[in-house]
RNA sequence: GGACGCUUAGCUCAGUUGGUUAGAGCGUCUCGUUUACACCGAGAAGGCCGUAGGUUCGAGCCCUACAGCGUCCACCA
């Protein structure tokens, strides 16, 4: 529409909103509005990795979010039956210990016990409940169009449906198991841990070398002291001829005034050149002494409470002190009586918890597990492989997943490290002490137990713990399709497995691998097809963004400033599966700049073509660009489908950018009649576009009159514009590269840009045909006022070679003679006192005969062209 | 201790089964208001592809060793 009021510059701020408003009015998000096309599709799901509830969203949030729309915007428009289930995470302990943060910052000082149960965890559902609406808020505001009205959450009614069942189920298989172990204690916050909510913080522990009473033949070391009065044995390498004689004797030293009783035991575990040689084993405070205790049926002492304090088995001038005293204590008492041989410093690696940070201790207690290595009936068909009533492990399951390939890990390296962990992987403890979360549904009364989301009658008392986080994100893919729900479950069962899971590859172990053990052992088939693991976002030095270290980009700050689109090109643009992005705000604006160039592309066709006709004869620059333009959709097609994004990007900027703006869009303005293939390769351009930049994209297609919108246009056909001629685009290419030199040589000639020059070609056979055919787009681009062609370059005239052609340049009058003397004048003042210098430099006989002779050669080199300069300009 | 990754232009990164002269963006320098865009255009400079060996007609790419940086896992009590 000509004339009509288009900005110069694209304004993102003044068009999102909006845009996406008419998304989500069109119902076109959810995969059972879509036009026919796709309804007959193939099903492409995508499972939104959920947000935990615990505050705002961040860069890799958003990062997550312009990957998956991406996908689910392209698959859209290739055809396909689109569904993005958005959601969000309860997040169990991490949720608890934010509002307990908040709570004591208010100025509580045990919020648990001062509010209760009922009241503590009505505060952390409102926290929830606010976090979740901020954080629906972000997720519209990245773009996605993800479908609203199938939104979850981890802890709503139907996914805890689904969590008891899925209990029950296990617990009827015998592989949900109560059991008296050691676990990971998280004192501070009073509850288990599992493994991998546990971190190792490096500090230096004292190590002390001693034995427990004056009468005792072994020496141990150890850097808890205070835990050996519940060692029950001491455990030397079997090959120790040192220790040989004690072993299967047993002894009753007088430990700090406590009495314990150990056995020598012989055990391959043991380090013969660590230490003493010898090893007291706690098997109630370490999971290594506990394996070992099993191995050698020996009694556990617990002289570690839940309150982190000492028990009454540490004797009772320990009891009650915390461990840190005991340690102090015992150390004290060693050193009074004679006993502590050594005491040393080494570095350690300090158990603590991902949340809260505080210190982990590891005591045996009656928890949940899911046992992984016991072999349970198989009750469906599974993976292709087991039949129902086989006789499995969940390990194996996890295993043979990835190992048939039936969900592949990108990248490929991740396969091993996967492997890797399930087969260090212990039995998982799923029971915690916190409030916050699906409770487990067992109930006892007396001896009895029974599993049930409701009382089983009068007299029954529900077990107090929730479970872990993860134990319901794991069935997340199909919990959220409606398992265990037959009808619900039946409606999208053709959605699953999902296409792909896209996330971050910090939480592989975390919840990857725990979705694949659910998703096989319930429903007998793997999770989703791709695992997509993105990299972690950084800030331009490489660094982690930490509020501490102040370098946090905010998406909610960057994108009224520069867009949405802006922000999810730097997301997408430079980030290759597994590999860590680094963002800054410069990159943000350099993709705002290609935003607004896109525009301006648009700009400038609807305000310089008419809607219809202007179909002239196509010519050369017209067949060239409907190659590339061909080829670019080919190969941008292919690369998405290979999650190639980055490259994918690129490609297309190189096309919009150098082949459609810079040359295509410049021959438009000489040639003219080009209004078709303008309009035409703008069509096909902002649906390629249109995954990357959803807005912008839509916007321009908005203003081209479009009636469908962009969301729900078919992807364009590698030959959507007729069969590009690749001939002619190698035509072209000949006289782009003759361009480019001619260019270079007015640029090497100091020929004012502004001046018209004439231009003489020496060529021959197709070549000049070619220029004949093209002169004036030729001149246009070169701004020559006269192109001829010679057989021979004229006389005087600058000269370049370009292929087999000759560009020749005709200067007379072309340029500036005051400008240029007065630059020769400043260049020969320059090279002469730059002559000057290595000529003293060369005559300091000091330096030349202490200088290495390459320099001096290299310093006569530089001088005798610093002279041949000087002469040139003398001239 | 085990495993993995990275090292290419000043910066951030591509580089597809080893094959002509190693690419892009940003930055730098020079020039420029030519009716889409200065959030722009034209041109230029800038690389012993971490080090040392090896395989090959040929190596940024394959092999070996080493160095530096980073990540994960396990952990010596």
């Amino acid at each position: 529409m000509p004339g009509k009021d288009l900005p110069k510059a694209y304004d993102a701020s003044t068009v999102e909103d909006a845009i996406y408003a008419e998304w989500e009015a069109s119902g076109m998000f959810n995969p059972d509005n879509l036009p026919d096309r796709n309804q007959s599709g193939e099903p492409y799901c995508i499972m939104m990795p959920p947000p935990n509830r615990t505050g705002t969203l961040h860069m890799g949030h958003a990062s997550m979010l312009a990957i998956e729309d991406l996908l689910i915007r392209f698959h859209r428009m290739q055809g396909k039956k689109t569904l993005w289930v958005p959601g969000t995470d309860h997040a169990a302990i991490s949720t608890q210990v934010k509002v307990e943060q908040l709570l004591i910052k208010e100025g509580m000082k045990d919020p648990r016990k001062e509010l209760g149960r009922e009241a503590f965890l009505q505060k952390v559902v409102a926290f929830a409940e606010g976090s979740a609406n901020t954080i629906r808020n972000q997720v519209r505001k990245m773009g996605s169009s993800c479908d609203w009205s199938r939104e979850r959450y981890t802890f709503d009614d139907d996914r805890n449906v689904a969590v008891n069942a899925l209990f029950k189920m296990m617990h009827e298989d015998g592989i949900i198991e109560r059991g008296y172990r050691v676990v990971n204690w998280d004192p501070q916050f009073q509850t288990t841990l599992s493994d991998d909510e546990v971190l190792t913080k490096e500090t230096t522990a004292k190590l002390l070398t001693f034995t427990y009473d004056a009468d005792f033949p072994i020496a141990i070391s150890t850097t808890r002291p205070e835990t050996k009065f519940g060692d029950t044995a001491v455990a030397v390498h079997p090959d120790d001829a040192r220790y040989k004689e004690f072993i299967g004797k047993t002894f009753t030293p007088m430990f700090c005034g406590k009495q314990i009783s150990v056995t020598v035991i012989a055990d391959v575990a043991v380090d013969p050149t660590f230490g003493t040689g010898a090893l007291g084993v706690t098997p109630a405070h370490s999971m290594v002494d506990a394996d070992m205790a099993v191995r050698h049926e020996l009694p556990t002492v617990v002289v570690i409470g839940a309150d982190g304090k000492m028990t009454a088995e540490a004797g009772p001038s320990y009891a009650g002190l915390t461990v840190k005293e005991a340690r102090e204590k015992v150390e004290h008492q060693l050193e009074q009586q004679g006993l502590l041989q050594k005491m040393e410093e080494i570095p350690q690696n300090l158990p603590v918890a991902e949340r809260g940070g505080g210190v982990v201790e590891q005591l045996p207690m009656r928890q949940w597990f899911i046992r992984v290595n016991r072999p349970f009936a198989l009750r469906q068909d599974t993976l292709g492989k087991w039949k129902q009533g086989d006789d499995v492990t969940l390990k194996e399951l996890m295993t043979y997943a990835v190992e048939s390939g039936q969900t592949s890990i990108m990248p490929d390296r991740f396969r091993k490290t996967y492997f890797h962990w399930i087969n260090n992987l212990r039995d998982w403890c799923i029971s915690r002490q916190i409030w916050f979360g699906h409770q487990i549904p067992v109930w006892y009364k007396g001896d009895d137990t029974r599993v049930s989301p409701t009382s089983p009658g009068d007299g029954w008392e529900r077990d107090p713990d929730t479970l872990d986080t993860w134990f319901s994100s794991g069935a997340w893919t199909f919990s959220a399709l409606g398992w265990p729900n037959k009808e619900e479950w039946q409606k999208y069962r053709a959605y699953h497995p999902t296409a792909v899971l896209e996330t971050g590859y910090d939480i592989l172990f975390f919840w990857v691998a725990r979705m694949i053990l659910m998703s096989a052992y319930a429903i007998g088939e793997v999770p989703f097809k791709d695992v997509y693991l993105h990299g972690l976002v950084r800030d331009e030095q490489g660094r982690k963004m930490s509020k501490s270290l102040g370098n946090v980009l905010d998406p909610l700050d960057l994108i009224p400033k520069y867009g949405t689109d802006a922000v999810r090109l730097s997301l997408l643009m430079g980030s290759t599966p597994g590999q860590d992005v680094k963002l800054s705000e410069a990159k943000v604006e350099g993709f705002r700049n290609f935003t607004n160039k896109l525009w301006n592309i648009s700009r400038f066709i609807l305000l310089s073509t008419e809607g219809t006709g202007g179909e002239g004869q196509k010519t050369l620059a017209d067949r060239w660009i409907i190659d590339r333009l061909n080829t670019a959709t080919a190969s941008v097609t292919k690369k998405l489908e290979r999650y190639e994004f980055s490259s994918a990007g690129e490609e297309l900027r190189d096309f919009t950018w150098n082949d459609f703006a810079d040359w295509y869009l410049e021959i438009a303005k000489v040639e003219g009649g080009k209004d078709a293939v303008l309009r035409q390769v703008l069509k096909t351009l902002l649906p390629l576009w249109h995954p990357f930049m959803p807005f912008v994209t839509e916007h321009i297609w908005k203003e081209m009159g479009s009636d469908t919108p962009l969301i729900i246009t078919p992807w364009p056909a590698a030959n959507g514009l007729g069969e590009g001629d690749t001939q002619d685009a190698m035509r072209f290419e000949i006289l782009r590269s003759l361009v480019t030199d001619a260019r270079r040589l007015r640029a090497e000639n100091g020929v004012e840009p502004a001046k018209q020059v004439e231009i003489t070609l020496t060529a021959s056979g197709t070549v000049k045909k070619l220029v004949e055919e093209n002169q004036r787009v030729i001149s246009h681009l070169i701004r020559a006022s006269a192109i001829s062609i010679a057989d021979a370059a004229p006389e005087g005239w600058a000269t370049t070679v370009s292929g087999t052609t000759t560009v020749a340049l005709n200067l007379t009058g072309a340029v500036d003679v005051e400008k240029e003397r007065a630059k020769s004048a400043k260049e020969l003042t320059e090279a002469r006192a730059y002559a000057e210098s290595l000529r003293a430099k060369l005559a300091n006989e000091e330096f030349t005969s202490k200088a290495p002779a390459h320099v001096v050669a290299g310093m006569k080199e530089k001088l005798e062209e610093a002279e041949g300069k000087i002469e040139a300009l003398e001239k």
